[in-house]
DNA sequence: GCCTATTGTGGCAGAGACTGCCAACTACGG
DNA sequence: CCGTAGTTGGCAGTCTCTGCCACAATAGGC
């Protein structure tokens, strides 16, 4: 049921623009009142992003598989890889979407805002990781480090998308992360 | 004018919270129309975060002014000190109003798709600092590099605010910098 | 097979944020 | 005194989102 909604939605949001699509307009392409859309989704930018909440459990889960004894940013790495498989994160199919991510104020705004909580579900293993090293801050360090990683995500998915897919995430990643720690 | 409508919608939105506070009542409590008043302030929001704009390109000449050869790390950490200085970054007076922004979603998402703004500001000038070292990505390890500080940044802001003032802005954000460079 | 509890759905009315349009008022230079 | 430009107010309307109620379908207990 989602599912149609969504794909539906992505229709139309690639055709006319997402701001341009009205509600009544995605609830008569499904064929369900207005009322019943805002069941499933309580808003009309979760019908991009609906998804964002639990690709973000599954990089908690997939961190939590690292080894104990990794490093911060190395199993962050490693835990970021499912979202490639994952085709929620890149909210399913094709590049146009994602562009429409980058291009939407309104929508670039809550992806941000859904992607910082996503440091409550990843600090907690890095806070373990890093350990009493410096006794001074309880969570600060590790809430910098989750921050900092998933700036360096965002860099670089805005980078592959602006490339249209050609250049390499991964190594993109590198770069930034190499960047950042100079 | 501007500065009558932001000091009143202020009042009201740390008497209700401001979600609560609808444009009707800022327009009365000023006096003046509730047409008017999106003409001065194009979103609700803006209200509250209007300013944040300018305290960008106050953070874009100062990082201008600091030797051209800083590293860039150094220089981002320099410029940031113009924000505590400016009451605009903190949205001028109290820390309720900061903590306003951390609670309220629609204002905190709002805030970081702004702050995303300076990565255009900021970036121009630490590609130059950064010079062609590695020649493969032109432009990315700068926007990861800027970024990263804007999350450090965040996370130390966010920090002193939840302590209520307490700890010092900017060790915490030598000690987020530190962790994230490890 | 029947009654009931739960669940999904539709429609209605309404709040609240915004926009376009037009009319009125004010300020200023000629 | 007049024309012009900029500011304001009001009106109507769109769009997102919510609370409420009624209705249907479905599942489970007897």
């Amino acid at each position: 049921m989602r599912a149609d909604i969504a794909d539906a939605a992505m229709r139309l949001f690639l055709e006319q623009g997402f701001e341009a699509t009205t509600i009544d307009q995605i609830s008569k392409e499904v064929g369900i009142s207005p009322r019943s859309l805002f069941r499933h989704f309580g808003t009309k930018e979760d019908i991009v992003l609906g998804n964002l909440t639990e690709a973000g459990q599954a990089v908690k889960t997939a961190l939590e598989a690292r080894p104990a004894d990794e490093a911060p940013w190395d199993a962050l790495r490693a835990a970021f890889e499912v979202l490639a498989a994952d085709p929620a994160y890149l909210s399913g199919q094709s590049l146009k979407i994602s562009k429409m991510f980058y291009e939407t104020p309104s929508l670039r705004a809550c992806q941000l805002e859904k992607r910082l909580r996503w440091l409550e579900l990843l600090v907690p293993n890095i806070e373990t990781r890093l350990g009493a090293d410096t006794g001074t801050g309880p969570g600060h360090r590790a809430r910098a480090l989750v921050a900092c990683a998933l700036a360096c995500l965002d860099t670089a998915t805005e980078a592959w998308v602006l490339s249209n897919g050609q250049v390499d995430l991964a190594q993109i990643f590198d770069e930034a992360v190499a960047a950042v720690r100079s």
